[in-house]
DNA sequence: ATGGCATCCGTACCATGGTACGGAGTCAAG
DNA sequence: CTTGACTCCGTACCATGGTACGGATGCCAT
């Protein structure tokens, strides 16, 4: 599973091979040493399982609604024992996506509340404009 | 609470007078005719009840996640009957929340994990990049 | 009737997170 | 030993949802 080529590892992210090239413009991915073949120049760089496993992480931590800049401390911070900046982190975050979930859920009930009223058969109102009041 | 000017709007919706004229740009909000005052010529663009609760609809939606364009749809449709498609477009939307939320809620699990293993004390792993894992 | 805000409008710019392009180098298979 | 796919890299462009700027005009109070 080691020495995958951007595209293998792309693939392992789920990304495209340019998403990886801009994480390593943004600094969230390492940029490997080129392997020089037996031409002895230039070469291709190689990626492994630490490689994918940051990848996923990026992408998770993504899905946890933070930044890449965010993403980027908390790389950052996996090298250091900053335990309170990642609990702070952490928890801050956790309190948006409370307060994010809540949001959603209450646009589910207004939506499923409209859909409701615009039932296929019935004549009356089906209203669009007033669906999230109240 | 008719009669107000775009800042007296902007203030009801929670928004900037910016946003506001962005709106009206992408055909969102309506850019009411310039009253003329006193003196004949120009005026400025008055606002009512009407606009308000368009303009708290265009957040409402945003906040459950439609597109502008996708608000602008719906906007068109409350003109409209077409009741299945507005169905369709509240249903679609309530797929994508359930998805989301879901997603949410699992990161949250992940993340007050994380903020568990780091606990203020311990001297174990802090396992940052592994937080998402499992 | 004039000073000082606010409005109006076009146009430009911004942040975020990518996506596309194009030329040169590299690698593996036939 | 060439052909074709993939890599590398810089730079440009994109979509979304705004935000800022600046000159001309309008409104209202003093």
């Amino acid at each position: 599973m080691a020495d995958l080529t951007i595209a293998g590892l792309a693939h392992e992210g789920g990304v495209g091979v340019e998403t990886i090239r801009y994480y390593q413009r943004r600094g969230l991915m390492p940029l490997p040493e080129r392997a020089p073949g037996p031409g002895g120049a230039g070469g291709i760089r190689r990626y492994g399982e630490g490689d994918v496993r940051r990848l996923r992480f990026i992408r998770s931590a993504q899905a946890a609604g933070f930044t890449l800049e965010q993403i980027g401390e908390l790389l950052a911070l996996d090298a250091t024992d900053d335990r309170a900046r990642v609990r702070d982190l952490a928890k801050t975050r956790i309190a948006a996506l409370d307060a994010q979930i809540a949001g959603l859920q209450r646009a589910r009930m207004s939506l499923a509340h409209l859909a409701q009223e615009c039932g296929s058969g019935g004549e009356g109102a089906c209203p669009i404009l007033m669906s999230f009041e109240g």
